[in-house]
DNA sequence: TCCTGAAGTTTATCGCAGTAAACCTTATAG
DNA sequence: CTATAAGGTTTACTGCGATAAACTTCAGGA
């Protein structure tokens, strides 16, 4: 398996643990409880096997993250533009802002992220 | 189910009829076998569905697509910004850069693309 | 009249993601 | 000692997406 390709439900999860980590098993027990409506057994079944793919740790029963958010954020970005529009970001901006437009304010910010991006 | 929502076997369909659209039901089972490996059942199968989703159509054995291309690639970058960038696009961009660096070409049609979206 | 190929449906199998019940082990408060 | 809670694992069911075998219907050529 691709290291950071998520399944929907060890996405919520993985997503609910980056916000709280480190965390105490038993509260992820807890939280996952709250947020999610899972069971003990569900969150420690998606949680070891997160941990067998690397993408998280337990350690005396402490949780965190192994792969760092930015870089789960930036394959599926990746991912789905190589999928979906060819690998073309501009062929995605568009699409994307066909429906989104944008203030001036955004707009700036979105070309200052590009300026550095570039060259 | 949304309109719009494809799974992975109907997104590799999908993206085949867009490419050859219209296209006869017995070429598109061809064309299926060959780009995605399917028998003839499957693809009808999926065919059905997707029409009964109102995502295609199937009439005299003509096929094309009712959802157009730009519609569908709008809603799943917007559903993926969404779920994996809490809808923020700036923090989308970001992420896709860190790996990607960009021409001075490329980044002059990113702002060009931004500058249309504003107003 | 029979055959063939186009066009499509009916019905099923199968693997896997999602979810959990039931069980286990160890530490420790009373 | 012993009941309870923390911290798990083992095992399994279930629904659904992916795929297809087998059947049906009908038009048109030999």
């Amino acid at each position: 398996m691709e290291p950071y390709k998520l399944f929907e439900a060890e996405h919520k999860f993985v997503h609910l643990i980056w916000e709280h980590e480190p965390i105490n098993s038993t509260e992820l027990v807890k939280l996952s409880h709250d947020k999610l409506g899972w069971k003990k057994s569900t969150t420690y079944t998606v949680l070891r096997k997160l941990c067998e793919r690397g993408i998280l740790r337990n350690e005396d029963a402490l949780v965190s993250a192994i792969v760092k958010k930015a870089d789960a954020q930036q394959y599926e970005s990746q991912t789905m533009i190589k999928k979906t529009f060819d690998g073309s970001l501009p062929q995605f901006l568009t699409a994307f802002l066909k429906e989104n437009k944008l203030t001036e304010k955004e707009a700036a910010e979105l070309k200052r992220i590009i300026e550095e991006a570039a060259e």
